[in-house]
DNA sequence: GTCTTGGTTCAAAAAAAACTGAAGTATGGC
DNA sequence: GCCATACTTCAGTTTTTTTTGAACCAAGAC
């Protein structure tokens, strides 16, 4: 996104208080930068990026402490990426502690994320193309028009009846 | 995106002092919503949406007019769109003016775009993920964080391979 | 029941992105 | 060359998003 500002050039690092190794750190990187396409806030994307590159599972405090963010960040990061299926809780018998690991497949992970933006976004869509398609014929546009709206139409009841057959409805 | 914000929820409709007929604004919304999805911002979406549905090319001064919007705005929206190669323009004999309409493919478009965010990412991230796959194997990190840190690096390199095929290059 | 632990919530602060407009530049017409 | 038109640039402002932290709540231990 080169002109108004960037997606890119965004999210310029502000060096947080934490407590990473040099590759956890080059790991939360990368993770940052792939979730700013998607717009994921730069938090939510370090807890993941701590989570995947971590042997065990980590709890609430040491997410906190390692990456040195609140406890508000903390709580809705996970809230996040648990709704999106993205991580896991593992509870262990001595504590009443969960302890948080990411999901077996990350591809699935993405998928959900996807599905929860794009979907949404389609189906509010779908009765406005209508609309607008009918409104334009209404009115005279030219037939290339037409002929874009009506493409624009189709492609939206085909993206919503594809959809559902990427993977079983939220939870899953 | 529910909890911290949401790319969703963000860009909450602030009129503006736009000029467009009712089934224009619809469509103008549809392109706002989609384009949000990429972090796209709200004015190019807006332009996009003018000329998609125009059925002739229009002017600088024109899409300023209609959308109530800065100059600079204007300036900045068509370089993006330009420079994604979405839109093409049309010149005509008597004037100076350059004349601003669609490009015929939206998909293409859109792919111009993905490609434009994500190949700059997956290429900046290439070396950095070797490096962290080392660091953490020399690390004694357990076999199963290896697997997926390899994971990760094996999708770059496929993605990158893949990218060129796509779309030639840059422009095109 | 009451206390402690393990979080969640949300209003306010901070940070980042997007927009504006006035000053600047480039190109065509003369 | 000189002027006017047609943009482009960018510092400053506005708007939106993200983060923080203190107050709050819930569940298990006692």
């Amino acid at each position: 996104m080169t002109p108004p500002s960037s997606r890119s050039a965004r999210r310029r690092r502000r060096p947080r208080p934490a407590d990473l190794k040099p590759h956890e750190a080059e790991l939360a990187q990368f993770f940052v930068r792939m979730a700013g396409i998607l717009g994921v806030p730069r938090s939510i994307a370090e807890i993941y990026a701590l989570l995947y590159g971590s042997s065990q599972p980590l709890d609430f405090d040491r997410i906190q402490a390692r990456l040195g963010m609140s406890k508000g960040s903390v709580s809705q990061g996970l809230r996040f990426l648990r709704d999106h299926g993205m991580i896991l809780s593992v509870r262990v018998a001595e504590s009443r502690r969960e302890r948080w690991q990411p999901t077996p497949s990350l591809a699935t992970s993405l998928v959900n994320l996807l599905r929860s933006q794009v979907l949404p976004a389609l189906e509010q869509s779908t009765p406005s193309l209508r609309r607008i398609q009918d409104a334009a014929a209404a009115e005279g546009a030219t037939p290339e028009v037409l002929e874009r709206l009506g493409r624009l139409n189709r492609w939206n009841g085909r993206a919503l009846e594809l959809a559902p057959l990427l993977l079983p409805p939220p939870e899953a």
